[in-house]
DNA sequence: CGCATTCTTTTCTGTTGTCAATAAAAGAAG
DNA sequence: CTTCTTTTATTGACAACAGAAAAGAATGCG
């Protein structure tokens, strides 16, 4: 259950264990990870420990460098002894995030507090897995070579790839884009790259980001769905992000509220990806107006110049999305659901059709949820996976879960 | 954390506590309800504890007769010490689960094993809370006393109310069916039952009956749909019940998947209850037959002598009911769905367009869910309501949460 | 300057669960 | 019939974790 204790040699490697030997310690470093500075009497009440754990737990944690502390000069209150504040020293240590797409590979060097330091971006011309693997690495030992300059230690890297992943094996079962079956990516990467890598799904990835650093923090309940190329939706139900029993969760994409829609790759018809997908989008477009557009950007400049059918095409995609939000509601009762991804650029467009569309089909108290958006910059999916190597190098021998 | 130290007087109360002390102690209990006899060697692989730790834990729920050891017969293995198995003693103590509808009150009193023993139900003048409790009351005491003659304590009495409930608070937040809004049950059945009063939403209960003993036993992720008066479903996700984080979660009821279907009371169109539920089938058999049928039993027996129009009915409610089982399954990847309900009656002429629909609209490997049925006597779900009694005394002080 | 107040740390103690050794209960082998 | 092997169960020593209580620290207030 518990990690055997450090040899000397181990202790004195430039990758030695983070030192939260016991849950306590984990969720404590957690807490104060995602609520910023506190004191630690706070983290106390929020832990549900008592004050002398926190500060037996947080002494290692200081001593090793990964928390520091200083006075709390901000809301002093009027009585008593000055608080301390205890929060995360981002620089202790650097993580890569990688998000692998059919032709790219985004990478991010983030620190520990998951701030991004340096991003790169490579195109992709072999899909098979050894190639994208040497791509990887290159990548890789680029951005190693930056955080050499940091002066911080890479304590992991962690890798997003979309499709069925198994996070615990590191494998990744099947991912279409990439053509990719039962591939264990975690392994293979750990080889080449010499350094502990989580593999998970990308859509996982940005929900962990955003449990821990993002619009989830706090919250034991939320969705996020992305509009982009596909449309995706990580769940965090009671604390946890969920993968299902088969490894695939949150495909919202194929939900399909129209018989007589479209029909989709998937075989059904009115998928949500077959409306609002970007594609989707830009065939409608095309249809619509009779222009031929080439991609999402242009068919989102038509529509933002005012043409009648782009803004249609766009009203309709925004209707299913809503919709679709609605059903994850009305299912999981979440605090909050986080729009995000490339089709954000649309959301002006689309936002009052989401929200009516939602509105209309949140029933009773599933309607409180707050719906929310969060803009994607092309690093965020990398960014994702930098935070599934924070988890995994947090929680290295302890599971806990909650966020 | 721990319970403080019973004084003699509690003690020798009837009302004794359990002594799970430790959460592995009720981890254990839970372990051995659910999964029947066991050694303690499966059970240590099972928690994954030390053998020793399963013997101390065990020790005492054997002395206070919670537990029975015997010897395995069955499988004996060719080589080693004869394992013994430990078992729950399901005559040790009795709970009360009770079903509130509309229109009538179902009472079972059933063992620790939640076995039904004796199962009452008596019809509903008043729905107002008074009246309901006054009701209740009568018939909890019946039930008392013919526990009395069972000769064993009853420890706990369960609630099952629809709509809106907070089972932390004991609080009926809001229920159309019986017109309530803000009704401490809890404290209020406590008060004249004497007893600890557990109330939960009533599909929450039934999920968790099938969690603990039923056909949910061992998934981590599961859902059950009810198909009846109305269209609910229970979610298990992770290995808890889904509450979400207002109170209401699995509304699969109103997901709508036809803009153009018939119009809901929720204001929709198209909704699954709208379509699929009791009296959307009778109202639409009336319809499509022109045969001025009184009720469902009228409708389903028309259907089942092959009535065309009244087939046709029933085909298009296992559809959408198909297409809701597929939305939950593409959201939560579950290992299993459970259909039951009174509407399950109708099964032989539901089922194929709901596989057939399932199937079509699961995604990928979600697809590989098993799609079960489980009879729902009208006691079920009162014995759901004994169900979450059963779960509060085990863990009275002790949060655990897995199945 | 004492006092109240609040945050933090220290010391002590009890609980919990693991480890390792041992006992128990068989069948198998000689 | 004895001894060995194999598996299950128990015991007692031990380590570690977290809580309680009390003391310590740092401030404002009268």
């Amino acid at each position: 259950m518990r990690p055997p204790p450090l040899t000397p040699s181990e202790a004195s490697r430039p990758a030695e264990a983070f030192p939260a030997h016991t849950p306590a310690a984990a969720q404590i470093f957690t807490i104060v990870l995602s609520h910023g500075p506190l004191t630690r009497a706070e983290i106390a009440r929020r832990a549900a420990l008592s004050p002398a754990a926190v500060t037996k737990a947080v002494r290692p944690l200081i001593e090793l460098g990964y928390l520091l502390e200083d006075a709390d000069d901000e809301h002093r209150r009027a009585l008593g002894r000055p608080a301390n504040l205890v929060r995360v020293d981002g620089g202790r240590a650097l993580f890569l995030g990688v998000k692998v797409t059919g032709d790219e590979i985004i990478a991010v060097l983030a620190d520990l507090c998951c701030r991004i330091r340096v991003a790169r971006r490579v195109p992709l011309g072999d899909r098979r897995a050894e190639g994208v693997l040497a791509t990887l690495s290159g990548l890789v030992l680029e951005l190693l070579a930056e955080a050499e300059e940091l002066g911080a230690p890479v304590k992991g890297v962690g890798i997003a790839v979309s499709g069925d992943v198994d996070r615990a094996e590191g494998l990744v079962r099947y991912s279409p884009f990439l053509e990719w079956r039962d591939v264990p990516l975690a392994n293979l990467a750990a080889m080449t790259v010499g350094l502990p890598v989580t593999v998970d799904n990308d859509v996982r990835a940005l929900t962990v980001a955003e449990q821990w650093f993002g619009a989830g923090v706090g919250l034991a309940d939320f969705a996020l769905v992305t509009v982009g190329a596909g449309i995706g939706c990580g769940l965090v139900v009671g604390g946890r992000v969920v993968s299902g029993a088969h490894g695939v969760a949150g495909e919202i994409g194929h939900l399909s509220f129209d018989p007589a829609g479209p029909r989709c790759h998937c075989g059904n018809r009115g998928c949500v990806e077959a409306v609002a997908s970007e594609s989707a989008i830009v065939r409608d477009v095309r249809a619509e107006t009779g222009i031929d557009v080439a991609d999402a950007a242009q068919a989102l400049e038509l529509a933002h110049r005012g043409d009648p059918g782009a803004r249609a095409v766009y009203a309709r995609a925004g209707a299913v999305i809503g919709r679709a939000i609605g059903a994850v509601v009305n299912l999981l009762g979440p605090e909050r659901v986080i729009i995000s991804g490339e089709g954000l650029a649309a959301y002006d467009l689309f936002a009052a059709e989401i929200k009516g569309a939602f509105a209309a089909s949140a029933f009773g108290a599933a309607a409180r949820c707050d719906v929310t958006t969060c803009p994607l910059p092309f690093e965020e999916w990398a960014r994702g996976a930098a935070a599934t190597a924070i988890q995994s190098f947090i929680r290295a021998d302890s599971r806990d879960g909650r966020g």
